[in-house]
DNA sequence: CCAACGATTCGCT
DNA sequence: GCGAATCGTTGGC
């Protein structure tokens, strides 16, 4: 039919909604394409920016289910997370590009084609023209589309994840295997595929 | 008030 | 593979 897909879920556990993400398709203002590399951050999470309760730059994250958090990393890039249950969330680490290619190579500065466009959260931030105006905004706007796909994608890749020092044993960094990651995973953490 | 620290990326060795 | 860039947030004094 017409449908492009079912709802989005956004009130599960933070762990699945990392990996129900994987698959889904993005679109930031009408750009963006498949969501393929995510990760999640809970609440009583070390590593979670929410682990020491509500601030002023963590507040989306206890807001509404399916809401945008976005945060300055290193001074210098801009993070997008979707919002799950209170003081929960997934770090949107990397999508395959789709829709819009010309205009994400633009604000990476890349000639149309060449270099990576949104595998890192730094770079999708950049292509999808991320802003700390988005910050508190919500996914099934106009502005930011989510779409569950039909079937959970193959090749689901757990590991451990990027960048953290704290609780960094957890394996809540999820993937697609073969698709544009933003670091190779581990050995052995390819299942079902 | 001040110092330390990132959920990163890029360029150079 | 390693270190600088860069600045808001955080925690301690």
């Amino acid at each position: 039919m017409t449908s492009a897909g079912p709802p989005f879920q956004f009130d599960q556990d933070v762990v699945g909604l990392a990996q129900s993400l994987l698959g889904a398709r993005l679109l930031v203002r009408g750009v963006g394409g498949t969501v393929v590399e995510t990760e999640a951050y809970g609440r009583d999470d070390p590593a979670s920016h929410s682990f020491r309760g509500l601030t002023q730059r963590n507040a989306s994250m206890f807001g509404p289910p399916g809401g945008v958090y976005v945060y300055l990393s290193y001074g210098c890039h801009l993070c997008l997370n979707l919002v799950g249950r209170a003081g929960e969330a997934v770090l949107i680490r990397a999508i395959r590009p789709e829709v819009g290619c010309e205009i994400m190579a633009e604000r990476r500065g890349l000639p149309t084609g060449a270099g990576p466009l949104t595998s890192g959260p730094g770079r999708l931030g950049q292509a999808l023209a991320i802003t700390l105006e988005d910050n508190g905004k919500a996914f099934g706007s106009n502005e930011f589309t989510l779409t569950a796909p039909d079937r959970r994608p193959a090749g689901l890749l757990i590991g451990p994840r990027i960048g953290i020092t704290k609780a960094a044993e957890r394996p809540w960094r999820f993937g697609i295997a073969g698709a544009g990651l933003s670091r190779p995973f581990p050995p052995q953490s390819a299942t079902g595929g």
